[in-house]
RNA sequence: CGGGGUGUAGCGCAGCUUGGUAGCGCGGCUGGUUUGGGACCAGUAGGUCGUAGGUUCGAAUCCUAUCACCCCGACCA
């Protein structure tokens, strides 16, 4: 990509009404702009990043036979006055009318139109097991967003949702999904955690949270040794104390801030029996559908990523959630035609080896050009003037380390495939 | 919903206490000089001061209402 067809959007200043670090560079940076409180539009850099996180996501997924899906935003409310959750749910279900005056919400979440689906799809245990997912846009009308897309009202989340015949399948799968999650965090290159959760609003019986540990995240952590535990309300009923200092002294556990990026729950048959999932068992007896559901919050992971991994320059982000892998800085290439021309076949060489390079073509002074390219973070920055150019060779500087060295092409192809 | 704060040019802000018709820095545009870590000079464009009402000869400034945004709390993935 080249910065002329590739617009990035960067600030000089940090914005004013942002609070805590990864609001304000994901808006500094150019990744996000908001449109109204917990709503915001995702710019070329920033929907960059997202897709490495779903495609990271979707790798994992389809590798533990999980099949991608995609449902409707606007669900009618009929489905949700049929799981019971029409009146249970509160003012955090966005409701309105269509012309015909009929009950419609914007999904928060998508059991009652998956359990639909499949109940009208499904009939015998031998379609079982089954698992789906969607990477979609959720909406829930939070009491008060904040700290930009971290709570957002619209989020994009993936939600995988399970389906078995029987108990044992379920907790096996629940396992499978349980390590599959742990694989999708170490790929993003997360500091992590799991821990005990409530199943809350989703309902249930056994769930984990998967945490990003942040002191900016607002959950809190109670956890061992090995950074194992539970979370606040699970602590809160195991210690029977309601005051976290509390709850600390009582247990010895550690106490941490997290954000919660990932909630894995066993539904059993809390949808299927409200909705009437039903299918025929080897005995042709009659179950209701056992099922699991699996969440992960991809816009929350780009906040979570950055409250991690920023300096004073900006964000750095792990290679895995880089929106490129490296960055061309030509000096003075719109007014000097060889810098320009070689410019352009190093550029051509790193495409041809596969590297996701971005080459800022802009016609701006070199300062400039650095301090955009290291508030957006991108790991390894390669820099052509003049002197590389009658060098024939490359200067190069990590996001990591202020010093710059020199290389020829092919050693420089071969340092970044490696790292 | 309770408490606190902020709305003035694209961005960051001053001006408001003490009313006299709007300014600074950055950014934009034009021309020139520059060019290896956010250049310099000259010129230029851009604002119904969140909105509505009121007080006043006169309101960004005082009063009332209202809207939006941010922070703390309750709530929640």
């Amino acid at each position: 990509m080249k910065v002329s067809t590739f617009p990035i959007f960067t600030l000089k200043d940090a914005p004013a009404d942002a609070e805590i670090i990864s609001h304000k560079l994901m808006i500094q940076s150019g990744m996000i702009r908001k449109l109204s409180s917990g709503q915001y539009s995702w710019l070329p850099i920033g929907l960059k990043v997202i897709s490495k996180i779903e495609n990271i996501i979707r790798n994992e997924l389809n590798a533990i036979g999980c099949r991608e899906i995609l449902m409707p935003f606007i669900q009618p409310a009929e489905l949700w006055k049929e799981s019971g959750r029409w009146d249970q749910y509160g003012p955090e279900l966005l409701r309105f009318k269509d012309r015909n005056d009929r009950d419609f919400c914007f999904g928060p979440t998508f059991e009652e139109v998956i359990t639909d689906l499949i109940r009208n799809e499904v009939s015998s245990y031998k379609q079982l097991p089954l698992n789906l997912f969607q990477i979609s846009t959720k909406f829930r009308d939070e009491i008060r967003p904040r700290f930009g897309v971290m709570r957002a009202r619209e989020f994009i989340m993936k939600d995988a949702y399970s389906f078995h015949s029987n108990q044992k399948c379920l907790d096996e799968t629940y396992d499978i999904y349980k390590l599959a999650y742990t694989n999708i965090f170490k790929k993003l290159m997360l500091d992590f955690t799991i821990v005990d959760a409530d199943s809350g609003n989703i309902g249930g019986s056994k769930s984990n949270e998967f945490h990003v540990i942040a002191d900016t995240g607002e959950d809190d952590l109670l956890l061992d040794e090995s950074l194992n535990g539970m979370n606040l309300e699970i602590a809160k009923i195991k210690y029977s104390e309601d005051d976290l200092n509390k709850i600390i002294k009582k247990s010895g556990l550690i106490h941490k801030k997290g954000i919660e990026v990932g909630h894995i729950f066993k539904l059993g048959k809390k949808y299927s029996e409200s909705m009437k999932a039903k299918i025929t068992l080897k005995d042709s007896s009659m179950t209701n559908i056992f099922m699991g559901c699996y969440g992960i919050g991809v816009t929350r992971i780009v906040a979570a990523a950055i409250e991690q991994n920023h300096d004073d320059s900006g964000i750095v982000w792990p290679q895995s959630l880089s929106p490129f892998q490296v960055v061309l800085i030509e000096i003075d290439g719109a007014k000097n035609e060889q810098v320009r021309m070689y410019s352009q076949k190093i550029y051509n060489e790193l495409c041809a080896s596969n590297i996701d390079i971005i080459y800022d073509d802009r016609d701006l002074k070199m300062g400039s050009k650095i301090k955009d390219w290291e508030l957006l973070g991108i790991p390894h920055m390669i820099i052509i003037g003049k002197k590389e150019t009658e060098n024939n060779n490359v200067v190069y500087k990590s996001r990591l380390s202020k010093d710059k060295k020199e290389f020829a092409l092919d050693k420089l192809i071969e340092k970044i495939s490696k790292s």
